[in-house]
DNA sequence: CTGAAAGCGCTAACAC
DNA sequence: GTGTTAGCGCTTTCAG
């Protein structure tokens, strides 16, 4: 039998029903400790009966929280952000909070109003993969100017003032560029990112273990992409440079990924005569035509760590200092620099 | 200077100040028809002066929708899913919702925790990729009993009356094993899915195909996997087989991935020896090592279609019928099957 | 066209 | 321990 929508149960019916207050009830929902027992317990099992359900919308617009946080991504199919995505919820799930996705795809002014969609629904706090421009400060002005919390993932932006988490990029360019030196490259080149400082600082790392072992590269050696398709465009203008390049760190792993594969499609053999190193360490990585080598980056412990923040100045009520988490990069070697 | 937290303005400050009611204010963001021209104007010009935003949760309450809509999969790190939220999102913010994610991890009861989390917060409607057992239906009657529209998404059940929308899994299933015949393959072994639908689907497909065909097969020849490792897994099992298969179908891209691996480790030639095929099209498959033909099943439109559907429900006043939308399969011929 | 009255379901603060 | 008084910020309904 389809039975009929039913009425949600409300504080009010179970207080009416056992002949107590509704603050009464109320109490005891919240676990509050102040209630008799014999009390607590009627109440208890009538919630029990009816199997009473607080409306969260009311409680937020009375408690003014709605234990409610968003989280903002360039794009959630890249499987780097999906990841952040599934360590937030983790972490945030036991604690009684929900998170609300959403993508700006790569865009800052469908991010800049995401946010005041999110605000107006009156989140407790912001996590923020930002797509805006790198020395933008608008946004972020807002943000503090209503004394929301907020932590900045991924990518770091001088204006603004809030907490960061994300990979150490700097160590990241170094470590992959290192690799290649010890298997032997000296002619290594970069396919570089986006001029945000995931991009920046990994190829900034890249220079330096460079520099470090007395490598110079002709400029030609850095070129840019985003993308596997990007990336495989990327490393076509690599082939074709004389001297031809013997390695190349694609800055994350799709770039790495496409480059392999125009790699592989000119009929040149990974790793014998080119090495490939990506970073990231996407799921695919080992399935690809070669296996992978990258640089893990630990995108759940990044968010995990991003939402700890979020909700500890959230529960704090005083503002605390704005602090900046590097997460530690780890080597995956695999065939593609063996 | 960091300027200090404002508390948010209110439609009541906005009244005070121009000197009419909360009503026409409310009216005036609202955009209803009945305000003066005037009035409307002053108002409009002393919203855009303070920056107002209207509170949603306050909204919400007094209005009794949330304007706002869940979605719950198995797994976001799961590209078709991933791909799914994408097209939902999409779908919905340009009509005033938002949709609040969450992860399963293929559980029945955190998916059914989630759901009462997600009707507490008075969302206005669902969207389930379910992980509920095949015959179960609680957790749909009580869905159903609250009278919140929901549709189920990739997975059927008949335990619900609510309309679904996913890819035509016997379609797949036919499509793949029929490619297969016309390359020559005739020991067409498959790694079928899990007890849901989809696998259940595919697998019927491959049959039908098989028996059309007149091609027998040996029961062994079927095994079972989730994903690349127990793909990897279920194909170094089919390769001991005697005689050996001459060509995989994985019931989606991740198994068919696992068992290419399997295959060239073994030093097997694909496609020359064994011929692969998957379903999914998930975005690495033509980086794969050897790129993998695969069945597309349009997992954007899915989730926009059911979207749709599901906006289309919570807009009526009456209750619709359930309806049932399969997305016709495409065959994406690549290299592994070549 | 405008506005007053009456909540939505819940909680904070303070009496009893 | 328990209950009362006042809202949270907005919308609905309906009278002017």
């Amino acid at each position: 039998m389809p039975n009929a929508p039913t009425t949600p149960v409300r504080l009010k019916d179970i207080a009416r029903d056992l002949n107590v207050s509704v603050m009464t009830v109320s109490k005891v929902v919240r676990g509050c400790a102040d209630v008799g027992a014999e009390t607590r317990g009627r109440v208890l099992a009538r919630i029990k009966e009816l199997n009473y359900q607080p409306n969260w919308v009311a409680r937020s617009l009375a408690a003014r929280r709605t234990f409610m946080i968003g989280l903002i991504v360039p794009d959630l199919m890249h499987s780097f952000f999906a990841e952040i995505a599934k360590g937030v919820s983790a972490a945030i799930r036991p604690l009684g909070y929900d998170v609300v996705i959403c993508n700006s795809e790569e865009d800052s002014a469908v991010e800049s109003s995401e946010v005041d969609r999110l605000l107006a629904r009156q989140v407790d706090g912001l996590l923020l993969a930002s797509a805006q421009a790198p020395s933008s400060h608008s946004l972020f002005e807002r943000i503090e100017a209503r004394g929301v919390p907020y932590v900045l993932i991924d990518r770091r932006f001088a204006g603004s003032r809030a907490s960061y988490v994300g990979a150490d990029d700097e160590a990241i360019g170094r470590l992959a560029t290192r690799h290649l030196i010890e298997r032997g490259c000296r002619r290594i080149a970069h396919i570089a990112g986006p001029p945000l400082t995931p991009g920046v600082g990994r190829r900034k790392g890249y220079q330096d273990a460079l520099s470090a072992a007395g490598i110079a590269i002709p400029d030609s050696y850095v070129v840019h992409a985003t993308d596997d398709a990007s990336g495989y465009l990327a490393a076509r203008r690599l082939l074709a440079l004389e001297p031809r390049p013997d390695a190349i760190f694609g800055y994350n792993d799709p770039t790495a990924a496409g480059a392999m594969k125009a790699i592989l499609e000119a009929g040149i053999a990974i790793p014998g005569e080119i090495k490939v190193i990506g970073a990231g360490n996407v799921h695919y990585s080992d399935l690809l035509r070669v296996p992978l080598s990258t640089i893990d980056q630990s995108s759940t412990a990044i968010g995990q760590q991003a939402a700890d923040m979020l909700i500890k100045s959230i529960s704090s009520k005083r503002k605390r200092p704005a602090r900046t988490v590097l997460i530690d990069p780890i080597l995956v070697p695999r065939e593609s620099t063996r």
